[in-house]
DNA sequence: CTAAATTTGTACCGATTGGTCTAATTGGTC
DNA sequence: GACCAATTAGACCAATCGGTACAAATTTAG
């Protein structure tokens, strides 16, 4: 039967809560009273505010490398796969309202330097991801579609720290319009 | 004469400590004991701490766009001004050991959605630096050292969000690593 | 059915948060 | 020297911070 709280549940409403407001913002109390558990049931699933924020971006990580390999699914060419999956992730946070970005975006930036274990599991998050971008990528340059003058990985990397860069402008502008401007400045870039 | 504390020291140290630190983790307390000034005086000068941070956002915005105009005075092509001006920037953040990237991307990124004063000052403090760099890679372009291919004030955008995407890397990882690698891929992208 | 183990719920902890208040002091101007 | 405004100093505030303690309730194992 299992206990009336469960961990999946608590570290999915950390990551919604994370996500919009970052680490040093939010507070104990107000994860637990979003997720609807009593302190109690926190700290006997977590040590702390840390593990938990550390487990939040795991779940996260895999949870999103999981969707991209299943977006990388459909019918398309790869740089046709690369256009329509950046263009998505614009749409998400347009959808969104551009108040989040990407949550490894935001705990890198505000406590990659600051704890290591954070830093560590960000940083883990990210690079399974650019794994299966550059898998993408890879067929697209074997395919003659994209450019070989950097390898897939070099190139996974440069657009998805690109994107990232423009979470920055997008946050105080609330606008797609840097994100529309990058995405067609970067594909260009890739085809060479 | 004057009183014993001034403004521009109180926002100086603001600036240390929220560029290394953010927002969010960093209490009036810590910024008076380092600014080394009584409660009083601070709330004196600034209405709140969201007022102070917004003053230290337009300082610096102000005195690091003078440092990038005197930066471009130097006799070099346009080209080799903006390789040497982000390849300096890297190396400040090798010195700093990849401790605190830019005040404004780490501001944007935290409370750009969270504070409208301080996404105002933010965004116009980047803007305000853009200015100046477009102006150069605008020679650039006139000389034929740079692509035509995009605007000046396009390429100064993605050229310096590009970089602000590689301090998230940079802060979890600890390397300069990316930020060459950044570096090349995107010289080699405004050179056309 | 019982005993052990786990989870739940809440009261509580010292420290710190952003901010207020007021009295004393300082500086500039008649 | 007198006067007033600005500055300085720090005590104080309620609210919240991350975390602990522990008893009660519940589930699982034998």
């Amino acid at each position: 039967m299992g206990y009336k709280h469960n961990k999946e549940n608590i570290l999915e409403t950390g990551y919604h809560v994370l996500r919009k407001n970052g680490y040093h913002k939010v507070g104990i109390n107000e994860i637990l009273k979003e997720a609807g558990i009593p302190k109690g049931s926190f700290y006997n699933f977590f040590e702390s505010k840390e593990d938990f924020t550390v487990q939040v971006i795991q779940q996260y990580g895999r949870s999103n490398r999981r969707w991209i390999e299943e977006f990388f699914q459909q019918e398309m060419s790869p740089l046709a796969l690369i256009k329509a999956f950046y263009k998505h992730l614009i749409d998400i946070n347009e959808q969104d309202d551009y108040a989040s970005g990407c949550l490894v975006n935001a705990m890198s930036n505000e406590t990659g330097r600051l704890y290591d274990k954070l830093a560590k599991a960000s940083n883990e998050s990210f690079e399974s991801w650019i794994e299966v971008i550059a898998g993408i990528i890879k067929k697209g340059q074997d395919s003659g579609e994209i450019t070989k003058e950097h390898t897939a990985k070099e190139l996974a990397e440069f657009l998805h720290t690109g994107m990232y860069g423009t979470f920055a402008r997008m946050k105080v502008t609330r606008s797609r319009q840097f994100m529309d401007q990058w995405f067609d400045m970067s594909m260009k870039f890739i085809e060479g």
